[in-house]
DNA sequence: TTGTACGCGTTATCAA
DNA sequence: TTGATAACGCGTACAA
């Protein structure tokens, strides 16, 4: 017999230890007003003489059925929470929301596939459980569902039985490349952030515009182009970049490629305010002046597009309020309540001095 | 009797809707070697059609005693991870490394106690615990010793048991504060970050430099006035501020009642770059000129100092790095390694244009 | 206060 | 090989 092994204390071991029954001493830490504050002191104390650090918490959640988490599914590694500027505000938004709520913030790491893999859905213990902006239909989403908890969907598309935030990305992209056609321009650059998760990086083919699972990357570009067409500029003649994430370098490499084509466009359409400072710097490294040699529009309008050289201008979405209200729609959800119909965010042009007329 | 309501399924209503037992539907998931092909696949295929979404993760944690997450107490809410930008820098290294093992990352917000309440910490599921920049004997940390879970410190005192990751912060103030002795600057003011968990914000008494429980601020406050006392400027002369936080609007506040004093400092030693930020912002309030009027050194060194207005001479400390350190211990630690020894860290002075000779 | 059924799997060990 | 048996992990909650 090697009972001996110095296992670790649980509720048994203290309710023997004491002379009462487990329940007791589970009453001991949960419901203080079921015994006597003598008898709760006197088990408080043994357990802590036996070294019991107090119910385990899987069990507790097991037997709860609650975990006292919030989950959060991203698009790519973890880093990203960390990195993306705008990643970043609207997480801000939504753990201000949750704050205060006793609630932990389960981030689950997405791979190279665009989401956390379904094992990691089917391992992570949240009540609920957010997405951001992962590519449609993607396993992680499915998995969720399987699992049969309560999901809040930021950035995607209508998935049933989901509550759901959203940003009119389209229309933004339209007024984006409506405000450079007023300005006279008519040859155009679109450098745009992952349309597939494969991490490509380069020009888009034809084939590659076709089926974009990034709803937001698909609605950006597809507004850019629907508001170039009718401006009657050829959408084939658009030249397009994907950049493998939203990074400032990834901008600059893309904006490099397109700057030193032939013709020169005279405005870059940038799906992010990331994309568009890494465009700004690449300009400079040619050379060329912004918005002299080229205009400049990006996305989002982070806080730094106000004091960037130059001055941003970009396509205002409200970062923080989507992170709020994925919170919000979250604590709802995990009070028992249905999904609301999504609410849809505005965004609005915010002009500075990154563009100017075609000359 | 009501067992006819429609209870989640489980591995055993698959198992005995397959006619197999509960072992080998769990083997079906976990070990596909130890069954047949065919058999496997029936047991699956009845799982879907009974909308069993594989094996429940807490019971399965409460079976392996695994998680599959990193645990991360933070020292206030959920939100100063994604709005501090060297916490952030700090939790991209600590992120990237996590990353790839299939980790979570489970955030447990801080509260104005200065961390994790001990509830929150026995009720989070992880198996290995950081801990960044908690108050000395936080309650947080007593609670995850006492769950025996292992602990990576940051910017914390030793604590038995425990890896830790530092950095010489008070190396760096004495580097900070004899920069400007040797610029001939005599009147000093120190903008800090909290000093103790309570929210204060205003002038610091004597009695409150007494005994800071934050090893970070004490270590900085400490090597401000140490070198301050060597240069020969008395200690007790040194008008001290302290910001409830990092933010750039609390050090703005601060500069501010510094900037206003008379005599005016010439010199601010700032215990973030954030406060310096904030600083320079006071400064330009006021008219004065950085350096000409007053000269302002940060401690961090985030990218922003050296494109901010002036450009920040401040403190540099490794902060990708310390989160990758602290990130790999947590690995090492999670494969069952002892704590090895602390690693030190170190900074340095970089110098920029905020700084200038008294005149 | 307590007895006890229940929450849901994992993993030896054993048998065919 | 292939699969089954049964002990174990640790609490919660309700009826008595």
């Amino acid at each position: 017999m090697d009972s001996d092994r110095p296992r670790r204390p649980t509720l048994d071991t203290v309710a023997s230890a004491v002379g009462v029954s487990r329940a007791t001493v589970s009453n001991a830490y949960n419901r203080p007003d079921q015994l006597s504050a003598s008898l709760r002191t006197r088990i408080l104390e043994t357990a802590r003489s036996l070294g019991y650090a107090g119910p385990d918490p899987v069990a507790r959640s097991l037997a709860t059925r609650r975990n006292a988490a919030v989950g959060l599914m991203l698009p790519q590694g973890l880093s990203v929470a960390f990195t993306d500027p705008s990643l970043s505000i609207v997480l801000d938004g939504l753990a201000s929301t949750v704050d205060g709520h006793d609630h932990c913030l389960v981030l689950m790491p997405g791979n190279d596939t665009g989401g956390p893999r379904p094992e990691t859905v089917s391992r992570a213990q949240a009540d609920v459980v957010v997405a951001y902006s992962l590519p449609d239909s993607a396993p992680a989403l499915s998995a969720v569902s399987a699992r049969g908890l309560p999901l809040v969907v930021i950035d995607q598309p209508v998935i049933s039985g989901t509550a759901r935030v959203e940003v009119d990305d389209s229309g933004g992209a339209r007024l984006a490349a409506s405000h450079l056609l007023a300005l006279g321009h008519s040859r155009f650059g679109i450098l745009t952030f992952a349309l597939h998760p494969d991490g490509y990086r380069g020009p888009v083919s034809c084939s590659r515009r076709a089926s974009i699972p990034f709803r937001v990357s698909r609605d950006r570009l597809t507004g850019y182009l629907d508001a170039l067409e009718n401006g009657g500029v050829a959408a084939e003649n658009v030249p397009v970049w994907e950049a493998s994430g939203s990074g400032r370098e990834l901008g600059r490499e893309g904006a490099r490629w397109m700057l030193t084509r032939t013709p020169r466009p005279s405005a870059l359409l940038c799906a992010s305010d990331q994309l568009a400072f890494g465009a700004l710097q690449a300009a400079r490294d040619l050379g060329l002046s912004v918005p002299g040699d080229v205009s400049v529009v990006g996305f989002d309008d982070v806080p730094e597009a106000s004091v960037s050289d130059p001055p941003l201008t970009t396509v205002r979405q409200p970062l923080a309020e989507k992170g709020r209200l994925a919170g919000q729609l979250a604590l709802k959800l995990l009070a028992g309540a249905r999904p609301p119909r999504a609410t849809r965010l505005d965004v609005s042009l915010i002009s500075r001095a990154s563009c100017a007329p075609s000359k």
